[in-house]
DNA sequence: TGTATTTTTCTTGTCGACAAATAAAATACA
DNA sequence: TGTATTTTATTTGTCGACAAGAAAAATACA
């Protein structure tokens, strides 16, 4: 050990260990790999990433505000439950951010968007060929939220992310299951929104957003029926 | 002493340091005593609010989460700036935000919704009554947020929250600049958006919430119209 | 055996310290 | 006098420790 070695691993550099924490969280709890209402535990976390409980904290402070995990003060952390009661008002949420966010990409992208927002199509294509669901969860949201950048208004960007984020803990249940399916539809109406935000087509955009999210929204109900079905049997 | 004293302040219970130091600095920044740009400095805030640093870092985070301050790694963290390039994207949310909130109220609210939206109503008719622009910035933005409240949907609320506290911002620094105007037209719009939602007249609702949000986007481009001109003639 | 109380264990909130990174001030040089 | 470099001061990120609060386990009692 020389004088100028730092305390820090090789690997990360001061600063940095609050990101990683909430990045690795943040896609655990989207995943699933930590369900709803799994305890989070500050300790374990600190062992697990070879880190003091402090940037341990701040990551799970960021994680809250954005609703992914629920805290009270001296009580224990968990991941935040999905509110079946209430999926109405995702639903209802979802459907007008996926008009207005598709709509604006039709009206305000720029060049350096269309390639962005294609690579995250084929990248969707190639999981949905491949059968890969925790991919074709991830790409969807990808490109959509590639969308609403190109849209150009931040406020509606961050409400779209995380209709996006509960969206995919959503489907993560869904195919978690129920026998998974690969429509090659959604593939083709990805292409049909480019094609219209493309051409600058304002209401077709918005048309073709509402509809993709009615699809998104039967199919989640889909999977709230069932469960009713199951409940009602027993 | 006695072996039965705890550590914290009597004033204060363990516990309840990060929100505290979150609820000031937040109004802080909201009634612009921190206006856009200032500089936040951790030690200088561990010594105002007698804590020590990391209570007031896991504030600053969730600040941060908020989009009220901007901090970067191993840099300062300061106050955000009020993004005047870009106040269209701030107005096409906000209009939209204003008709879907008072929309929801109309179709869903609830008997105990209706005395706390008058509740607030009073108020603001009185900081109008006395010219107190802080209360009446405040209050307005507390009437809208419990219309939202009353529409029932968290993810409209939320970010209709986040809007209403950008515009106080806003509204604050228009009201330093200029002579105070307190016009009594606005609380009659107020009391006939509240006439409208008790009515459950949702066409109504959308189209007064819509007139009143484009009378406020009205006010706030006349500050920036103004500044223009003054530059202009230099 | 069930319930109430006490004790022990565990987790969270905060503390003050150390050191890395950055900013500011001082010094050197052309 | 302006610029580059070095030194000093300040701020931030994280550490490990202490203790309050909560949860779990053990004990006591009817």
């Amino acid at each position: 050990m020389t004088d100028t070695d730092n305390n820090y691993p090789p690997e990360r550099k001061r600063g940095s260990g609050v990101k990683m924490v909430y990045d690795i969280l943040r896609d655990e709890i989207l995943d699933l790999v930590l369900p709803p209402g799994s305890p989070i535990d500050e300790v374990q976390l600190a062992e697990r990433f070879k880190l003091s409980r402090t940037p341990i904290r701040e990551a799970l402070v960021r994680l809250a505000g954005e609703g992914l995990i629920d805290t009270l003060p001296n009580r224990s952390t968990m991941v935040s439950n999905i509110d079946f009661l209430n999926l109405h008002t995702f639903f209802e949420a979802l459907v007008l951010m996926y008009r207005v966010t598709t709509r604006l990409a039709a009206q305000n992208h720029r060049p350096e968007d269309l390639p962005v927002i294609r690579g995250f199509h084929e990248d969707y294509a190639a999981a949905v060929q491949s059968r890969d669901a925790l991919a074709m969860i991830a790409t969807n949201a990808a490109f959509h939220a590639a969308i609403a950048e190109a849209g150009r208004n931040p406020y509606f960007t961050s409400l779209f992310r995380r209709l996006l984020d509960e969206g995919r803990r959503i489907l993560r249940l869904y195919y978690q299951s129920y026998e998974e399916q690969f429509p090659q539809r959604f593939v083709d109406e990805h292409a049909e929104i480019i094609a219209a935000i493309e051409a600058r087509d304002v209401e077709a955009a918005d048309r073709l957003g509402k509809a993709h999210a009615e699809q998104i929204v039967e199919q989640v109900q889909k999977l709230f029926t069932r469960n009713n079905k199951l409940d009602i049997d027993l």
